[in-house]
DNA sequence: AATCTTTGTAAAAAATTTTATCAAACACAT
DNA sequence: ATGTGTTTGATAAAATTTTTTACAAAGATT
């Protein structure tokens, strides 16, 4: 098999072009449907059974396509059906937080073929791709997988990034900038690099709960305020790839001072740093409330997760931030929900764990910002498997890549 | 030639339908590209020279399609060149405002093949399609148009509008509602509604300033603020067809009340609405201005182009005026920057006619809320022709319908 | 059990691409 | 300016691919 970046640049007859495109489709849509009879594929790709049954034959020689069995029957004989062979094309997935990154190693049917690795590592390390590198290969050599069968790499990370040529702006380095460059002179293969909330996005709208959404946001309510747009069922990265910052947009005129520069940024309003920062103000002030009882005198020690808790058990000043971010959020939200009209929000991150306590007041504030027409229309929920959304995001987006540039 | 809703109850053969898909796909090229080569053709559906010079017959044939010269040559033998022949398919498109409408007859060029006719209407009258009918009736009658050849109404008017059912919610009378229906049933053509704004932008976007920018914001300044959206080089219309109401985004807490019902919406505080009643104060209480001069006694004759004259004149009042709405305004479309990273913006509509005065200050505004590496990237210019926009982008908007509809 | 559907296969028929050929236009050297 | 080599475009005949047709097999439906 062969991979190019730039399919004009191998010449092909126009026969061989014709035969190239309907492989590629075929393998895109047994990736997507796990498995299809001929019958099906020809349909799909617009060509009679004998052509699509001649193309998957040809296709399973070259071991990309195997029998999977029988299927179910529809009124007559019972099809064959085909899919991708397992395991003959792997990819490799990473994703990078602010201080530590998650890599593992997907079939095509998206499954971990090993238990995927966790390692400290930041967007601004020298060797950040030596590190992914040696996770890597320890675990090739730990769970016998055949590298060479790995035929894509794809990472995500925070900052403001040109998906199309692979570029970190925010890496302080600028040398170090072009990740999709390091990353290809390091693996050799075909490389994705995009940022780490639309990942997470991409992987809500294949496998999560943004599944069927042709329109969708999808907030990583973190640290950060990270946003991931679906629009018209396709993952929108804006002109230069900056689409999606909700953290700095306006939310209060001469409001707190943002890393950014700016001053009133929604992120200086609604991200866990300030949640942390007003509960440990209010431990200090001595504030009623399971957190001074725990952490009074240890306040730098409180956690997002710690408020979540209290909050759980009904302590009321918990509660009341929660609610407060929650309400902050929402009015942000009612701005961006009347500009893109989605039919659903999927919220993800640390603080979307505190489920009702942010959800109630969300969908309070939407109500009361929006106009009925829209906001009516909307589901707000929370994601059910955030942990692994990016990373499947970024398997997902490999595959579809990797399928538009391979010469079978 | 036969029109179809839906492609798939008519029932075609294999090589039938993958005819008919290249027909289209020719036709729908032609009407991109104006005149293209038997080659170039082939090229571009992927099929060869001869099969290529076959279908162009067939269409020659059926008097879609006519040899139209030889081009220019790359180095070689002059190709032939291939063209839509002229008025062998029209359109009527028309575009409705708050109190009037304008109607015009299109060709497969974009010209008018009859002038433009104005009228009275609004989308709450009840005999609304027989008026625009009666307007066509007389042009058709006036310039000698076959309506026959008449295969696409479109029509686009103020509204909450969802446009894949051709449906306006806005209009009070929940009979007269889907709009679709009612000029289907009237003209039994090829029917397509959608909001005022978004058909401007789509006009913008195929023929203006946003030609060849794949990401762009097209706003339409006026009584209301609308804005329509290009993402990935088309038009989007959001989940329900409710997307890019830039007119309700909460613009200040506790602001005005809006007619919407919400208070604090950005049309309460940069619409033409607010733009004349600020004059109208200002001459009430005696402000020193040419406007003062002129209007003191009858404040309820300001229209915004008097505003605006005084500001060429160099009207301090006026040139204040305009400066604060245009600060609004483009703090207004920071968020929707930053959100959305489009690489231009284009004003339309009576506001957007004081050119410097407005847009100096929303560039002003932009560069003070927004990133920097997002503002950097951004233009943001006045249309150039925005009283055709509208109808052009309904044109354009029905050939691809058509196109995409039609059984050869 | 009879009839209707769907799937799969092989041979015949049709459609499409290749190849070859020629003409036309241009670039470049002389 | 003229001639040669190269590129592009058009067309016909040959080669190849694809669809159609016909039919058998397998299962669902009545």
């Amino acid at each position: 098999m062969i991979l190019v970046d730039n399919i004009s640049e191998v010449k092909l007859s126009g026969n061989e072009l014709k035969n190239y495109r309907r492989k590629k489709k075929i393998l895109d849509l047994l990736y997507r449907e796990d498995t299809l009879s001929a019958t099906e594929i020809g349909k799909r790709i617009g060509v009679s059974v004998p052509t699509s049954l001649s193309l998957l034959k040809e296709l399973s020689q070259k071991e990309f396509v195997e029998f999977k069995g029988t299927g179910e029957s529809k009124g007559g004989r019972r099809p064959a059906m085909f899919g991708l062979k397992q395991d003959s094309i792997l990819v490799m997935a990473c994703e990078l937080g602010r201080y530590t990154g998650k890599v593992g190693v997907f079939d095509s049917h998206n499954k971990l073929v090993a238990p995927m690795v966790k390692f400290k590592a930041s967007i601004d390390d020298k060797d950040l791709i030596e590190k992914i590198a040696d996770e890597v290969d320890k675990i090739a050599k730990d769970y016998n997988i055949d590298t060479q069968r790995i035929f894509g790499v794809g990472i995500s990370m925070p900052g403001l990034i040109d998906e199309v040529n692979g570029i970190n702006y925010t890496i302080k380095d600028k040398k170090l900038q072009n990740v999709a460059d390091r990353i290809k002179a390091r693996f050799h293969k075909l490389v994705y690099v995009n940022n780490d909330a639309r990942m997470q996005a991409y992987g809500e709208f294949v496998f999560g709960q943004a599944k069927g959404h042709q329109n969708a946001l999808i907030i990583n309510w973190n640290w950060g305020l990270g946003m991931g747009m679906i629009m018209d069922g396709k993952l929108y990265n804006g002109a230069t790839g900056f689409a999606g910052e909700l953290s700095h947009t306006k939310y209060e005129e001469d409001g707190d001072l943002c890393i950014c520069g700016k001053r009133g940024c929604l992120e200086t309003v609604t991200s866990v740093y300030v949640l942390i920062r007003q509960a440990q103000e209010g431990v200090r002030e001595g504030k009623v409330s399971q957190l001074t009882a725990k952490f009074k005198g240890r306040e730098e020690e409180i956690g997002v997760e710690d408020i979540i808790q209290a909050a759980r058990q009904g302590d009321e000043f918990s509660i009341f931030l929660l609610n407060s971010v929650g309400l902050a959020l929402g009015k942000a939200l009612s701005n961006a929900i009347q500009l893109l009209n989605p039919d659903i929000i999927v919220l993800g991150g640390a603080v979307s764990e505190a489920n009702q306590y942010v959800l109630t007041p969300i969908q309070q504030s939407v109500n009361r910002h929006c106009l009925e027409q829209i906001s009516g229309n909307i589901q707000i929920v929370i994601s059910e498997n955030w942990e692994r959304s990016g990373l499947l995001g970024t398997t997902a987006m490999l595959y579809q890549k990797l399928f538009s540039n391979m010469l079978v």
